[in-house]
DNA sequence: AAGCCATCCAACCGCACTTTG
DNA sequence: CCAAAGTGCGGTTGGATGGCT
């Protein structure tokens, strides 16, 4: 018995999503109690599937994602919770309020991978690439990742083998949720149930546990400003305030910089 | 200037899990 | 309890972009 598509893909439109239909969007979900996915494209006049509008909207439209690369900080928990929990980006993404588990699952592919080859180490196992050296007297990220134990001694010293088989996984309210990534949650204006009710994705649930108050959207909307946006960022501005030069090819500056319709929505 | 190549990331796909009747 | 519907999740793809020759 094969499961029935999520929606008979008959004269819907795929691929990027254009200015008009993100607004199209944005305004039916901020003005209607989203029932269902599947209802939404329909009510909000769109002709795309429902699950291409969860994913616009989770990945791209939330109001409280926060843009950009990830902070060393931020990639350094990531790292963290992925040797203890593999590939669940969900789960790791629920423990960066603000990043979308696409998001991480994206950087981790193009950048954190990448970062932990060069210093040999597995990012699959999180264990020296090269079998033939003997075991390690601590964690191998500890070894080759000197910086990270420097920042945080604690961190790595409590996950001895990061062979994601061997340690047992970890709830969601075990994680712990750095002051740095929880303060980011927290500048955000808010307060609605609208939001919250309107994605039931983790990093949501997430935020609400570590106290972020629900969003909620001012009528001028100028928290879509990008400078409101950028300078929202706390993780990435921590110490130095400065943000990562490497943000510049990051999607915010993309949508938010090219789509001024957003700070006129409403 | 043009072509090629590598990189990045938004979006899609299909399966798994959860909820509902 | 079961089947169908709804949603979540992780893997993958393909277009856009930038760098190099």
């Amino acid at each position: 018995m094969g499961r029935q598509p999520c929606c008979d893909k008959v004269g819907l439109k795929k691929g990027p999503w254009t200015t008009e239909e993100d607004k199209k969007l944005i305004n039916f979900i901020l003005n209607n109690d989203q029932c269902c996915w599947r209802a939404v494209p329909k009510l909000a006049g769109l002709l795309r599937c429902g699950k291409s509008c969860r994913l616009r909207w989770t990945n791209y439209l939330r109001p409280d994602l926060k843009r950009g690369l990830l902070s060393e900080s931020e990639e350094k928990l990531v790292i963290d919770l992925h040797s203890q929990l593999g590939n669940r980006w969900s789960k790791i993404a629920a423990s960066l309020p603000g990043r979308t588990d696409n998001e991480i699952k994206n950087h981790w592919n193009t950048h954190i991978k990448k970062k932990l080859r060069k210093m040999g180490i597995d990012p699959l196992t999180h264990k020296p690439l090269l079998p033939e050296d003997p075991q390690p007297p601590q964690s191998p990220l500890l070894c080759r990742f000197p910086e990270f134990a420097e920042a945080d001694p604690a961190f790595y010293s409590n996950s001895p083998g990061f062979c994601t088989d061997e340690v047992p996984l970890v709830e969601p309210h075990e994680i712990l949720v750095p002051c740095a990534a929880a303060a980011a949650a927290a500048p955000c204006s808010s307060s609605s149930s609208s939001t919250s009710s309107v994605s039931s994705s983790n990093s949501l649930v997430k935020a609400e546990e570590i106290q972020l108050p629900s969003m909620e959207f001012p009528d001028s909307l100028y928290f879509w400003g990008a400078d409101d946006f950028i300078g929202w960022d706390p993780i990435s501005q921590q110490g130095e305030g400065k943000i990562d030069p490497f943000n510049q090819r990051s999607g915010a500056s993309a949508v938010f910089d090219q789509e001024p319709w957003k700070f006129e929505l409403f």
